[in-house]
DNA sequence: TATGAATGAGCCTTCATTCAT
DNA sequence: AATGAATGAAGGCTCATTCAT
């Protein structure tokens, strides 16, 4: 090989990617994204062999950024309430922070350019956290449905508190603290 | 008139839209969408200016459909926690009961081809039922943002809820009666 | 035949063709046609078997007009050169009063949607009114070439005259008299 | 640049537009313009926009064309008449020597999908030429209403004397004799 | 490797014409 | 005869992908 790829050329594309899939969809051109990213149409390919790799791949990307994003300085030593707010609190920054990425992130998963398979490995990456905020809740759950409970209510949860924020982001605060309390009640045995 | 247009037509477009929108996101095809209604391709757009009109019909059908279930046969004078219960399981039952109006929603509800003025009116279809239930939980939720609990998490939930259901149709009532317990403690006071 | 036809939808169907094929060439589509003339799409074709014959029937309906007015009134005993300018005034006048046929004329010359047949018939029209013109002209043209003088060289002037009048309407007599110096003294012997 | 634009491609593709819309107007599909260029029905539009601009530069480059060549080689020191005959000869041979673009030419003059712009910007190209005339004639013509003669009954009188050559071939020559002399004529003081 | 012109399948939409009412 | 919904071929244009440079 000549030159190698560019590891900052091929950030470049999904950074374009992830700009133009949050506003249009899995639709945004391919040409578009590479004008984004600075870089010719043809050079999309050499990066991404196809549109739907590079799709996959921005989904796995962003899954990756908000899974070490939450597990980073994590408090294993704090009282459970303490470590489930952290979690939480993580969440509703990352999402706060990365609007264009959590739009995006939205159009992925309900998009079936989106192989199953990459669903998987997104859900693996999350699953090591899980398993902390199981311990961390043992003892304050209602057992009946703990698993429900955490995946799910806290995915929906986080999701429309940042869309609270989103449109009211001079209540981030309140909504952050608000949506987690109504997390910790409600999953209260 | 020589031939009045047909609503059966109409709704069969609908339908088919919305099966294919379910699966393939609006980037659906028009010509699949009237072969799937049954009509040749230009008589999509007898019944419909075009694309974008025909999706934001779509979700406006959708979405009255899904109020009006909702309001059917509501318990006015039930206590307070009845009729709650009375609107999270019409909305979970529907929900369950239409999975391809469902996932066609979540497919128009992060597109950018169904107008604000859609989404606007898709809301005030709503508006009497949140009222309602905001009357309902007066004296049970905590005061303090009574509105976002309301409105954004049991979207939120509902949502959650339903994709839990789908993923595992056996735990439907297990899943519908834990989600109400979550919402129910989570707003508590 | 229950009904017969109406000789007065006929008409408005010709006059909204001439309107709409005016500004839009050939081009202009047959319901635009039909809604211009207040009927309904599908009766159009009772009165023409195709757009190619309403095309042809309204090029010929335009050159009767054109020829029926200028041989109205003609002044058989005047002196040559009144008798001529009184065809060229005759022309003119029909021309500046019915722009809007006169350009559908224009489009319809260039077109090959109408025929050969159809313009021979044109042509055929004017014929009496030609040798007339070539009698009256006898003794005054240069004998070299008269009938290119008499038919193209009156038919590009009257255009290029019209074309003048359209654009300036003030100077609507003094491009008519002028125009008719130019044609006058430009064949003279 | 990994492959530049073709002028070969571009002057095919405009080749291949004049020779359709001659014989069937503006209309002509563009995959049929294609197909006469010997490019794929895409590669029009990396070169053209769209239709309307393709169609807009192809009325200009013939204009652009014809100016050209009535200015090349112009005898500016010959006396009055010659000088103008030799722009009138100029103007007939080009006629006579590009059939397909002067048909093209006259299709595109009467569309309105070539922009006022356009026709303004085609104007132009024959100011310049349009003055050297003026000056040419200045001791000849009538004065009154001298623009009026040059600019219209010129145009009118070149378009018709190339109808005739085009009907009849032989008389090439005579009817370029025959048009100059009406032209010089009709215009004398 | 990087570029962007070239390709042609596929998309949305228009429209002349037919035909049920 | 009149209507206008129904039809499907055709048109302009987009776009993922290939490939010459």
């Amino acid at each position: 090989m000549a030159r190698p790829l560019s590891e900052k050329k091929r950030e470049a594309i999904l950074a374009s990617a992830a700009a133009l899939v949050a506003t249009q969809g899995t639709g945004a051109p391919t040409a578009r994204i590479a004008a984004g990213a600075g870089v010719a149409e043809g050079t999309l390919f050499t990066y991404f062999a196809n549109k739907d790799e590079l799709l996959n791949q921005l989904f796995l990307d962003i899954e990756a950024d908000l899974a070490k994003t939450m597990l980073e300085a994590y408090p294993a030593d704090a009282e459970p309430r303490a470590r489930a707010k952290y979690l939480w609190d993580r969440f509703l920054d990352w999402g706060a922070a990365n609007p264009t990425r959590r739009k995006a992130l939205r159009q992925l998963k309900v998009s079936d350019r989106v192989s199953k398979e990459s669903k998987k490995r997104g859900e693996a990456l999350f699953r090591d956290m899980k398993a902390k905020l199981e311990e961390t809740l043992a003892g304050h759950v209602d057992p009946d449905g703990a698993s429900f409970y955490i995946g799910v209510v806290l995915d929906g949860l986080f999701e429309s508190t940042l869309e609270a924020i989103a449109a009211s982001p001079g209540d981030h605060e309140r909504f952050k603290k608000a949506g987690f309390e109504v997390f910790w009640k409600g999953i209260a045995r």
